[in-house]
RNA sequence: GCCUGCGUGGUGGAAUGGUAGACACAGGGGACUUAAAAUCCCUAGGCAGGAAUGCCGUGCCGGUUCGAGUCCGGCCGCAGGUACCA
């Protein structure tokens, strides 16, 4: 007999989809539109597991909903800026341009062969001039909007290497290349104000129904909206200038266990001190040791340098309290001061143990209880307390009441005001790099910072660079950074920094409607295919990317790019676990760990018999050579085969392990899916009295896979297309009903392995393509059963089961029930407590 | 540190609060074959038992419920994010 030879199949019919064009998108209002995108790639260099997996549910999604009556649009491309281009060209000489084309050249040719339902007609890379000059164009917009501004920010520095690091370039509070001790930096840069949208981006999160709670949940709390009071401390010893301290504080019920005030080593205050004391000086300069990132200033160790100036408390103005600089105060957040309250908060209660400060208990949790000081009471704030230093509200409230008591009292005192404030900040997009989109502004001495003129975009990224030194090669061009200044004609410099990529990607959504556009976005194309209805990525973007990308789209709102109603771009949003591998290890002679490939282990050796030591379930990457090569299973046993293990075994949404024997096991079933198809093609079997069966059960799986694919259980599907084919393959149904159930299964099939089920719906004789075929509907009259069977359980442990009519009474099922064997002998005689009858689902009996 | 998830057989995993372990891998047994490969069939959570069956069992401790893998509280472990990796 013939056998299933994927590489034949798979070539032929990705030439038959490509002469008819099918997956072509044009905007046509006489279908439903339906736009379904994967997060693009970062062209590495090489497409990995991981990347099949997205793309591939990418792919079942489109290819379900084009047979579904959908005009769909499913485009590719390439998030192709930043800092391992220049790494690479700093390692092995070369430009990041090439390195970064020949990748994209590589990675589509892995790609194309996984017979993606793709149209490569509107395939872009972000690093083509045509899109960032584009990106540039919205800058200016958002700069007219005055969405942009320019302020000061603290960066990771390298002094030995003199240039800017990013977080992951600083290990252990050391730069990567030089080894150097890292300190924070202020440049000036630049920045998105997407903190003044902070309340509309938390609360249109409500209404992101198809997103994961979870994601939505991680980003409420990222923009971390909070009720305080900011007021004053007024300053009895500070320097010419100053008389008092703004403070934030969400805690106002807490005012009267103030012990110290403490400010940032980056307010202007401590700033000031730090001119004429060296003391200071030196301490600051110490806080401003190690890399910016969240999780260093945390775990830092908590400092803080008493300044030896006083301020006044504003209940009671004889009243005063010392003012520290402290590390852990952020300048970034609130007012960069805060004031303790040792009592109530464990940063604060170390830090007034440390300095010896008083720690004055505010509430208790009852009245009688003698407060004990080991460690600071902090009870939730739905948690009803006693007030002992309370002013305002009831003795015995919850902390938020007190704090909105505080808030009304301290406002009628004239003590400051209530404050709703967000966690989140502003978003700098400048970046010390070549690699990137320059920022289309230009400084001139006489007019200062001047937008470029439209017309001259893009500004385009100079190809003769080298990256032999340190540093921005913009920086240090000898003529690209001279020019004219726009405004004014007389010579000028151009900005020199770049742009994050988040920027790249936070509108590449928007421009695949209309990738040739001669602006960012043509409106007409805009209005057919926006909203994004899936997105699918990974939940490593759960914050940053999708927060940006919903910034961005108001943005492009603001400035006319887009209609109102795409300002959520993405209407269902659907995250993907990894794809993971055992890795195999030995250790060298001092002992230090060496790793090996997947393919030079067979059954836990090597080739020479070593034995290796195997780690399980560790996500791919290349340093630990647990990485299994797209390609080489695409040459082994076809895309199709890799398509299906990728969506088999593990939900969507959790990791998945490769393993060997699974792939070799996906292309078995799917050669013997090929097989039973030839046959069932050749049967002439006359029909008889099973063909009913089979069709209820080929009705039962059009249900369930469809049920399974809409609601993103591919695993779910498989496991029932694997069940309806054991069924298939053992009936004894007549030709025609086993050729419908062939047919139906070819169908089911397609969205996940489309060039096997090209070839058996010809096989079968159908003309056309199952790509552009009806999704088989299924007969509701086929899926009820006559017959239910009713587990009994008694006292909650199954014992028992009886068989009875899909349409069977509570009451005559409760009889059948205490006649069964099992239950009479439990009864021994006596009655039942309780029955519970749960039709079609349970019975218990309760004795 | 903080935010968000996850934790079920030897393995990947299934299970609208309702029969825990579907489906698959590896394993064991068998058929076909001179033999092997390929293919097909059977078996399979643990413990006890010849079997029927019984007991135990979803990271750990406790709670709600007629009934908990699922809900609630506390802990442990792992993963993602933590604003310049993408």
């Amino acid at each position: 007999m013939d056998r299933y030879t994927p590489a034949q199949i798979e070539a032929k019919w990705q030439a038959e989809w490509n002469t008819a064009d099918v997956f072509k998108a044009k905007a046509d209002t006489s279908k439903p539109k339906y736009y379904v995108l994967e997060m693009f790639p970062y062209p590495s260099g090489n497409l990995h597991m991981g990347h099949v997996r997205n793309y591939t549910m990418g792919d079942v999604i489109a290819r379900y909903k084009m047979s579904t009556g959908h005009n769909v649009l499913h485009p590719m491309g390439w998030d192709a800026f930043g800092m391992p281009a220049e790494n690479a060209a700093m390692a092995s000489g070369g430009h990041p341009k090439d390195w970064t084309y020949a990748n994209i050249a590589h990675m589509r040719d892995q790609m194309k062969p996984l017979g993606l339902s793709i149209d490569w007609s509107r395939e872009f890379a972000t690093c083509d001039p045509e899109y960032y000059g584009q990106q540039q164009a919205l800058f200016l917009d958002m700069l007219a909007s005055d969405l942009v501004y320019r302020k000061n920010a603290v960066v990771n520095w390298d002094p030995e290497d003199m240039t800017v690091l990013a977080n992951e370039q600083v290990i252990d509070g050391k730069g990567w290349r030089s080894g150097a001790e890292v300190e924070r930096r202020e440049l000036t840069q630049w920045f998105f104000k997407i903190s003044d949208m902070a309340g509309e981006l938390r609360g249109a999160l409500e209404n992101l129904d198809n997103w994961p709670a979870k994601v939505r949940l991680m980003q409420e709390n990222w923009i971390g909206q909070s009720r305080g009071l900011q007021f004053s401390f007024s300053l009895i010893n500070g320097p010419d200038g100053r008389d008092g301290i703004e403070v934030y504080t969400t805690r106002p019920d807490t005012l009267l266990g103030a012990s110290f005030v403490g400010i940032s080593p980056d307010h202007p205050l401590a700033k000031q001190l730090e001119e004429d004391n060296a003391d200071l000086a030196a301490f600051n300069a110490e806080c401003r040791k190690g890399s910016t990132t969240e999780e260093a200033l945390e775990k830092a160790d908590k400092m803080g340098f008493d300044t030896g100036l006083r301020v006044r408390h504003p209940l009671d103005t004889s009243w005063e309290l010392p003012v520290y600089v402290a590390n852990f105060i952020l300048m970034d957040y609130g007012t960069g001061a805060i004031f303790g309250c040792p009592a109530h908060d464990q940063r604060d209660f170390d830090f007034a143990t440390k300095y010896d400060l008083p720690i004055t208990p505010i509430y208790l949790p009852d009245a009688d209880s003698a407060p004990e000081l080991t460690e600071a009471y902090v009870p939730a704030k739905t948690d009803v307390v006693t007030y002992v230093k309370g002013f305002a509200g009831e003795a015995q409230q919850t902390g938020a009441a007190a704090v909105d008591a505080a808030i009304a009292f301290c406002e009628g005192e004239g003590v400051g005001q209530g404050k709703t404030q967000y966690r989140l900040r502003d978003w700098g997009l400048s970046r010390q790099r070549y690699w990137g989109c320059p920022i289309p502004v230009v400084h001139c001495d006489a007019c200062g910072v001047v937008p470029e003129r439209k017309e001259n975009l893009p500004i385009r990224l100079p190809d003769d660079v080298s990256f032999d030194i340190p540093g921005n090669p913009l920086d240090r061009h000898p003529t690209w950074r001279d020019c004219d200044c726009p405004s004014c004609g007389k010579p000028a410099q151009r900005e020199t920094d770049t742009m994050d990529t988040f920027v790249d990607s936070s509108w590449y959504y928007s421009r695949f409607t209309s990738p040739n556009a001669t602006t960012p976005i043509d409106s007409d194309e805009a209005a057919y295919w926006m909203n994004v209805d899936q997105y699918i990525g990974g939940i490593e973007h759960a914050i940053l990317h999708l927060l940006y990308s919903r910034f961005f789209a108001r943005a492009m709102h603001i400035t006319g790019h887009l209609p109102a109603s795409a300002v959520e771009p993405f209407d269902a949003l659907f995250t993907q676990g990894m794809v993971t591998h055992e890795i195999y290890q030995t250790r060298d002679t001092k002992g230090r760990p060496v790793y090996h490939l997947p393919e030079d282990v067979t059954d836990g050796k090597l080739a020479d018999g070593t034995e290796v030591e195997i780690i399980p379930s560790a996500k791919m990457s290349k340093s630990k050579r647990n990485v299994v090569d797209p390609q080489i299973i695409v040459d082994t046993y076809g895309a199709d085969t890799a398509r299906w293990f990728v969506l088999s075994d593990s939900p969507p949404e959790r990791d998945v392990e490769w393993t060997a024997s699974g792939a070799e096991a996906a292309h078995k079933f799917l050669g013997r899916v090929w097989r039973l198809a030839q046959d069932i093609a050749q049967s002439d079997a006359p029909a008889n009295d099973q063909d009913d069966a089979l069709l209820r059960d080929m009705h039962k799986a059009i249900h369930d896979v469809t049920g399974g694919v809409e609601s993103f259980g591919f695993n779910a599907a498989i496991a029932k297309i694997y069940g309806f084919v054991a069924t298939l393959s053992k009936s004894k149904a007549g030709a025609a009903a086993k050729q419908e159930a062939m047919r139906t299964l070819a169908q089911l099939i397609a969205p996940m392995t489309p060039h096997l089920a090209e070839d058996i719906w010809s096989a079968l004789g159908q003309t056309g393509l199952v790509v552009t075929a009806p999704w088989p509907v299924a007969d509701e009259k086929m899926l009820v059963d006559d017959t239910v069977t009713l587990p009994i359980q008694i006292n909650g442990k199954r014992r028992s089961e009886i068989a009875v009519p899909a349409d069977m009474s509570k009451d005559e099922i409760e009889k059948l029930v205490l006649a069964d064997n099992a239950v009479v002998k439990a009864l021994d005689g006596g009655q039942p407590k309780k029955l519970i009858v749960v039709p079609g689902r349970i019975v218990n009996v309760v004795i």
